[in-house]
Order: C-alpha cells, then structure tokens, then sequence
DNA sequence: CTGTTAGCGCCTTCAT
DNA sequence: ATGAAGGCGCTAACAG
C-alpha cells in the first residue's frame, strides 16, 4: 500500500520529524540515525506525498504546460527535454489545452505547481496576468509581442524574430524577392496575428517589396484555394510558413498547382519538426533550441522565486536555421 | 489570492460544512443556502483545492497517461481527445515517460490519480503490477499480449492485430507476396518484439511465405542498410511498417535504392499520423480509432472504482485501413 | 540534536 | 438541516 513518513520512521527507529529533517536537510541530525533514515527511505520506496507537501505550500515537484495544440511535436519535445533534466528527481508534468475558455484558469490557479509555462499563443492576457498573479512561477514561451504583465515572472524569448531575418536572408540570396507569408490553420480562419514574432521578423526584411500574406485557412481545401489565388495576384516565388505542417500542406498545393519546388519556390517552415525530414523535398526549417528553451525554463522558475520584487526576467536565445532541399 | 472554501463560506454567509454539502451533493441542504454558496463559488471561481482533496483520498481529477514517447502524436491526440470529453469539468492530464528506471514507478505511486493510462510498450511488468496495486483506476492501452495481472484494472485493445489481418489482406489484394514487418527505432536496436499486436497479427497472415523482419534500427542510416541487406535477400516486395514514422524513413530509404513506390514496393504504416499525409507518395495507413480509445478509457476508469472484485474489464476496438497511395 | 504541536484545505462522522 | 471536530501526510515553529 502507501508509504508514508510514518512507515520510514517505524522502520528507522526514529520519530517522524526527524525523517522530515533528514529528507529536506534542513536541521542537523545525527550521522547514525540519517543513515538508518535514509536507508529505509531507499528499501521502503518512500516519496513524501506530493499532494500533502501542496498543501503546506511546499514544491509539489509538478509543472505545468499551457499549449494551444497538444498534438503538436513542438511541445512534446521540450517536455521531453525537461524530463531528461530533471530525471530521478519525481517530477511530473501535465498538460492543459486553453480552448477559449477561460474556466480552465481557475483550475490551474487552484493547484499547486512549481512552475508554469505558458508556450499557448491564444490565451488571454488576461488570463496570464491571473495566472501570474497566483504567485506560482510562471514562464511564458514568448511567440508574440506581450505587453508587460504586473509581477514576477519569467519570458524566454526563441529568437523567432531574428531567426527569420535569417530565413528572409537565406531566400533572398537564392533570388526570391516575392516572399509570401502563410498562416497556420484555424477554425476560425481568422487574419494573420501581427504581433507576432514570425510575422514581425518577415516584414521588417520585405525591403520594399509589399506583403503577401495567407492568411489562416480553415483545411487544406482553403489553403489551396488562397495559395492559387495569391499566386494569380503576386506571382511569389518564396512561402515562409508558420509551421512545418503548413511547409508540408504548401508543397501539397503547390504540386498541385503545377509548381515546383524549389525550382519555381522556395519553401520554408519553422519547428524542424519530424515532418520536415519526410517531406519530397525535405523542407528547410528554422529549429527553435528546444533544449535551450527547457533549461532556460527550468532556471527561470527558481530565479522567480529567488527575486519576487516585479521584475521580468529575460532570456533570449538563439535558432538555428536547417537548410534541407526546398530553397 | 487563493481562494477557499472558507472563503466562499463567509460570502454566503453560511459555514463551511455546508459549502462541502452543496459541492459533493451529498447532504440536503436548504434552497436558499444552496443558491448563495452557488452564487458565491462562481462569483469567487472558486475550485477545491485538489491536493487538499487528495490527501483525503478523494478524486484529485487528475489523470497520468504513462508514455515512451513523448513526442509522437499519437498520445496527444488521445490525451486532446479526453480533454474534449470532460471539458469544463477541471480534469489535469499529466505526462510520464518511463524512460526505463523503475524509480519514476514510486513517484507515480505517492500521487493520488483519478486513473493511471500504461501506454507504454516497454514498461516492465512488474512496475504494470506495482501501479495496478496502488488501488488506483488503471487501464492499459494494449499493444501487446500480456499476462493477467492481479487486480482489478482495464484492457483497451486497440485491434492492431485485425487490423493488420486487413493491411495484410490489402496487400495480398494487390499482389503483394513477399511482405516485410519493419520494427521502430531503438536505441538498443534490440530484435523486434514478437509479443506486440502487430507482430503477431502479421505473422497469421504469412500463409506459407516466410516472414522477413527488419528489427529495431538505431538510426536512418542503419535501415537503409538492413532495408538493402534484406531486398538483396528476399526481394520483398512490400513493408509493413510499426509506424507511420518508419514508413516514411522507409520511404526515403526506398528511394535512395532506386526503388519505387508503389511500383516496385508497396508501403504502409500504422497511426495516420500528419506525416502519413505529407510524405511522396501518401502513406496508407492503418489508423487507431482514438477518440473510441478516449471515451473506452474514461468508462473504464468509472467501471474499475464500481466493480473492485478483482476482473479485468475489457473493451475491444476496431480500427480503420486508410488506403492513400503507398500501397 | 530531537520531539511536540499546530495547522495547510478539505471531507466526514457525530452530535445537535 | 447544520455545526463541531478529527484527521489525511506533511512542515515548521516552538520547546526541550
């Protein structure tokens, strides 16, 4: 059954507070009964309850990730990288999908986490300014241009901006002076999100030459549809897409379309996600540092709770830009 | 701040006691006092503290889907499709992936979970036994014949091994005679394991034909190495692959040795996942039906807690052949 | 150096 | 119909 404290300090002949001690290390206690503590943590299997560690307001060793699209690698990954970094020390992750509703948050201020990360880029500001106003740390994956929130927290900047000046670069050496901007899907098919740091990072590099923007498509249908249709107004010769799969579904439509790639366009996406290895051709894609960005996460959670005085703690990291065969 | 149940309590005007009453619905409680606390609660967006809840040992509406690969997909979709059906309703997902130390099985053991979800295919059957004895809701995704364990706990068969008897059926329809079964990756590159549904569905489908098996490669460059060894071998002239991911590196590997798909060599992978759409030529795909996955497994978890008798409830799905080019 | 005690927020008898 | 009180497992003063 359950092991509790109780259990360990029947088992090491001591009174329960001193296996507390011994486990935080946080009072000095004697060399023989640590051992004997210690010792019968390790053959009992003890791990103090995390629910009841909680409720004294102590690590409850649990972090949580905000996402917009569990499905999505981009997320699975980093949790991955996280996992790998915390490894043996009993921490578990969960994973919430804010679909519009903000009844979620209520929940989510109900728990106790250690850390929060917010990678979503359809919450509410105010939804995040609720969810730093818990006190919990909190870390937003920045995808977007934020204004500043009241309170401690952390903001780990991807470089998306500068890694697409890069992309923008490595098009323009190819000749492509026509660089078109492709959404991803969305129900709602709605405009392009301005703030952006993709969308940013693509109109400070047009030099000139106006946008051309797709804006989000409802399915693949949609997307051929306004692809034809940009084509037919712009004649691009280059896609930046937000995501690897909207890469993948472009070279769909553009094969469809009859052009091919990279001959007539260039394509680029941004994740190096699997997809991108399996499509023909392999896209070029702009790699986020997936492990920068869960160490860099994991410091900033104790730096929050080092510093509380409001203050925004930054880290900006860098991309790397692939180059596989559709430039 | 945190707000609690006291909390509600003083703006309703009643004591605590009856705020419980009202929000377990276990008591009569007056009209009048009833609507205050449940004027109060929304008003406040008050949630019960899970960890306080847990240590009472009551559902903490958290649930733990134990995986060995983050990062693909296919649990994200079924994790996406759980949260679609209990929206609102407050649940926490949360990710494990037993990375081979049994250890992260004690961490597992101290929380307090609504239900335990193994999707796991390499996790030892010991730490299976030791989580269905904690007592809490257990179900396992099954992938693979296992032993009866002891207990109470949930068998959801997917139907991987009818619905390989349909690829190999699919095949045969096309002629096909000398199929391969192509293993996952693995870092161990260890043999493949015969015990999985997939394995086993394809070797009742051999009828006389010798069975060609490329085992776990450890990388791109070491299938394309087996893939030629065996073609050079036995001239298959059709892969099954165990995912969709090692269809599509099959895919790759086929094509740097000049052969073509589906020409030559039919393919087909497992999971229709979104690179089964994006890959030349399209991947049929034998697809998991994981929104029945989802809702089996939510009744499975309510029908443990009724029955405790110690029975293995059991739910069968099927699965869906989805033919796309490959084959 | 170690044990005793008072809660953390909640649920559940037991009284009233 | 409702309130008081004990305790889930743990931590952190507070006394020894």
């Amino acid at each position: 059954m359950r092991v509790t404290r109780r259990d360990v300090a029947r088992a090491a002949g001591v009174s329960e507070t001193v296996v507390s001690y011994v486990l935080n290390a946080n009072r000095y206690v004697d060399k023989d009964k640590k051992e004997r503590v210690l010792k019968a943590v390790k053959e009992l299997g003890y791990v103090p309850s995390p629910a009841a560690r909680a409720l004294k307001g102590k690590d409850a060793h649990h972090i949580l990730f905000i996402v917009d699209d569990i499905v999505s690698e981009y997320f699975g990954s980093i949790i991955a990288e996280m996992e790998r970094l915390v490894v043996g020390k009993g921490f578990l992750f969960s994973l919430a999908s804010d679909r519009g509703d903000s009844s979620f948050v209520d929940t989510v201020c109900n728990w106790s986490f250690d850390g929060i990360i917010i990678g979503s880029a359809t919450i509410s500001l105010n939804d995040i300014q609720r969810i730093i106003g818990t006190g919990m740390p909190t870390v937003i994956l920045s995808m977007n241009e934020y204004p500043r929130f009241h309170g401690t927290y952390g903001l780990v900047l991807t470089g998306l901006r500068n890694g697409t000046h890069e992309v923008m670069a490595c098009l323009r050496r190819r000749g492509r002076r026509r660089i078109a901007f492709v959404d991803s899907f969305n129900a709602a098919g709605r405009p392009v999100d301005r703030s952006g740091y993709r969308f940013i990072g693509y109109s400070e590099c047009l030099e000139g030459a106006g946008e051309i923007v797709i804006d989000a498509c409802v399915g693949s249908a949609d997307l051929r549809r306004k692809l034809a249709q940009a084509y037919e107004a712009s004649r691009f010769d280059a896609l930046f897409c937000r995501t690897d799969r909207m890469a993948a579904e472009s070279l769909l439509a553009l094969d469809a379309m009859g052009l091919r790639v990279p001959g007539d366009i260039s394509v680029v996406g941004v994740n190096n996600s699997r997809i991108a290895m399996y499509t023909k051709p392999r896209l070029t894609t702009l790699a986020i540092r997936k492990a920068d960005v869960a160490s860099a996460t994991l410091e900033l959670f104790s730096g929050i709770k080092r510093y509380a005085g409001g203050e925004v703690l930054t880290v900006q990291l860098e991309t790397d830009l692939i180059e596989r065969e559709s430039v």
